[in-house]
DNA sequence: GTCCAGGCGGAAG
DNA sequence: CTTCCGCATGGA
């Protein structure tokens, strides 16, 4: 059995729940006061309590874990510069979401995940990729309960484009296979850490599978990249009905609302995207 | 049955 | 350069 820590956070700015549902991540389990929340190999307990959010996991795992649910960044600047925008939707998108925080997430499974995503719904997405992580995962297990990991680049690439249709990928099956693969003869993803936002574009642009709107969403997700603005169906909605904007191309969109809103448009984009699709279940 | 989901690749204009 | 079309799957 090994050690827990725990970590305590004021809630002011986190809210956990919020945070792993706003559409950012896809790994995560309802539990107890909270969730289980799954990053490459790693798990974690998180849940708020009284003005608190609390993350548990392995004594090991804890700088891992601070690191990924931003803890070192202050979101009371965000939240305060979205405000001083003065427009109407952002102030409300923040306000309904101002526990939200961009989670600094494993590189190599958002740009999985992410290819995963297109034209798909959620709860599908989900679904798709904790099988992945069953069939080709390590089993590990945190509380008592076990769970896998996701898959290395190297397990994935031992399959053929049949076992991923048979877990209802359809069309994006080769794009995952062929990624693997990629990888697994040398492509470095890392390499691109330092590069700029329109270069790093360029590379992800270019893997097979990989568009516009999933770049920029690794981007941001990925390699934390916060002038990146992912457009999809929900926020060309906003742009439409609430920005009461007439562009039609999509990635034109996205420049327009970087350009508008420079280094904090992914936050921004996570208000607006939580907001509006919030609105929308009801 | 039709429409849609955190779209993309490739062909055609 | 831009626009159009086919694509897998499952839930509403």
């Amino acid at each position: 059995m090994s050690e827990i820590a725990i970590i305590k956070f004021e809630s002011q700015y986190f809210s956990v729940k919020d945070t792993l549902e706003c559409g950012q991540v896809f790994r995560f389990l309802p539990y107890k006061k909270g969730f289980k929340v799954y990053s490459a190999d790693k798990c974690c307990y998180c849940y708020n309590e009284g003005d608190f959010a609390f993350i548990e996991c392995e004594k090991q795992d804890e700088q891992y874990f601070y690191n990924y649910f931003d803890l070192s960044r202050d979101y009371s600047k965000i939240y305060n510069s979205a405000i001083e925008e003065n427009v109407d939707i952002l102030t409300i998108s923040a306000k309904a979401g101002k526990g939200i925080r961009i989670l600094n997430q494993d590189l190599t499974e958002t740009l999985f995940s992410f290819i995963v995503s297109q034209n798909n719904n959620i709860p599908r997405i989900k679904g798709i990729i904790e099988k992945m992580c069953v069939a080709l995962g390590e089993r590990k297990e945190f509380l008592g309960e076990d769970y896998f990991s996701f898959p290395t680049a190297k397990k994935m690439a031992e399959r053929g484009e049949e076992f991923y249709k048979s877990i209802g990928l359809g069309y994006r099956a080769e794009y995952i296979r062929r990624l693997a693969v990629e990888i697994e003869k040398g492509l470095d993803i890392f390499e691109w850490k330092n590069l700029s936002t329109k270069e790093l574009n360029k590379k992800l642009v270019s893997i097979y599978g990989v568009g516009k709107k999933v770049a920029d969403c690794v981007s941001l997700f990925g390699y934390r990249k916060s002038d990146a603005f992912p457009v999809d169906t929900w926020i060309e909605k906003v742009y439409r009905e609430d920005f009461k904007g007439t562009i039609i191309n999509r990635e034109k969109i996205a420049e327009y609302f970087s350009n508008k809103f420079l280094d904090n448009a992914g936050y921004y984009q996570q208000y607006l995207f939580f907001y509006k699709r919030s609105k929308e279940k009801e």
